[in-house]
DNA sequence: GACTCGTTCTTGAAAGTTGAACTACATACG
DNA sequence: CGTATGTAGTTCAACTTTCAAGAACGAGTC
């Protein structure tokens, strides 16, 4: 990016950047929300939650450290923390020790919460297929992929030394 | 949606579904993280306060009643009487008593309120350009607009007798 | 061992969000 | 009018997220 102070007009959006744009403001705020709702009321918990339960059922023994699941769900440790202690509130997930180093954690799925994921991932998926795959023609999933993928490219979280090439 | 009790097996997604779920869940994040953080950085708001002011800048004598900016912005009204509060603290706002309803309110952007706006558009823009616009070909810009309309078309808010027809 | 430094995870307080209850006013209808 | 019902906006309590410490351990160095 330019050094501060750089005086020279942006390039601003032209018209069909601004469509898009607040096109995908307006629809990804709407699949949020809708999606926050449905979980809210079909499983007890927002969106984000059952991220971490969905991640927790496919990792081996149902159990992730910390650090990784944080990782993985794109949050902070300290949210996690948190919000493993809610989720442990309610029965679906258990803190474990790790015994290879003392200052480790993992978060395991109990049965509770693989039964909870049980029942409410057909509400979910369909939830999500109603409102984006079965409305959109299979290029259009195509496309969508493609573009999603471009766009975590150029957000992905920096390697530490990705940016300093000239030191290897 | 179906009855409840139904024991049907859901469609799952196929394994190019799934995919692009998934680079959209990673995707969306990312960059909702990424002008969150931006913005908190350069214009000390969350990207949600911002698109407040900027909703606002652009209304007729730069003010909108609070019903019409939470429509807009797609939150509640107890979400934005939360959000106006804190923006009127930090000077960038104020409300105003409509005189036709007592009951009714704007909210106006303050010249001070202009002035982070003009300040911080052009890095914000910036920001969204580095990492959608620049990096999309034309036709993903196109595509990506026509998904986002489809989206949001399935989501929009149902108008309350939109799926009563019978009864016209 | 003792020192330093980095990592893992938690904590507590402040800020933000949600959904329901509530106040005040508007509108419709007899 | 008067009563009922709806709408605009706020407020409260419960919950979630963030940010800035902080406690506990690991790893390297002397």
């Amino acid at each position: 990016m330019g050094p501060m102070g750089d005086m020279t007009e942006p390039r601003w959006l032209d018209d069909e950047e601004q469509r898009t744009w607040r096109a995908y403001l307006h629809a990804t705020t709407l699949l949020e929300d809708h999606l926050d709702r449905q979980l809210q009321r079909d499983a007890g918990m927002p969106h984000i939650y059952y991220g971490l339960l969905v991640q927790l059922s496919q990792a081996p023994r149902r159990r992730l450290r910390m650090t990784e699941l944080a990782k993985s769900a794109k949050i902070t440790r300290s949210r996690l923390s948190h919000a493993i202690a809610r989720l442990e509130k309610s029965g679906w997930v258990v803190r474990e020790n790790c015994p290879s180093d003392k200052r480790g954690q993992f978060a395991r799925l109990t049965d509770e919460g693989m039964d909870v994921l049980r029942r409410t991932a057909p509400g979910h998926v369909a939830a999500v297929r109603q409102a984006l795959f079965d409305r959109l023609a299979p290029e259009q999933v195509e496309q969508l992929g493609a573009i999603m993928r471009v766009m975590a490219e150029g957000l992905e979280p920096a390697d530490p030394d990705a940016d300093l090439p000239w030191l290897r």
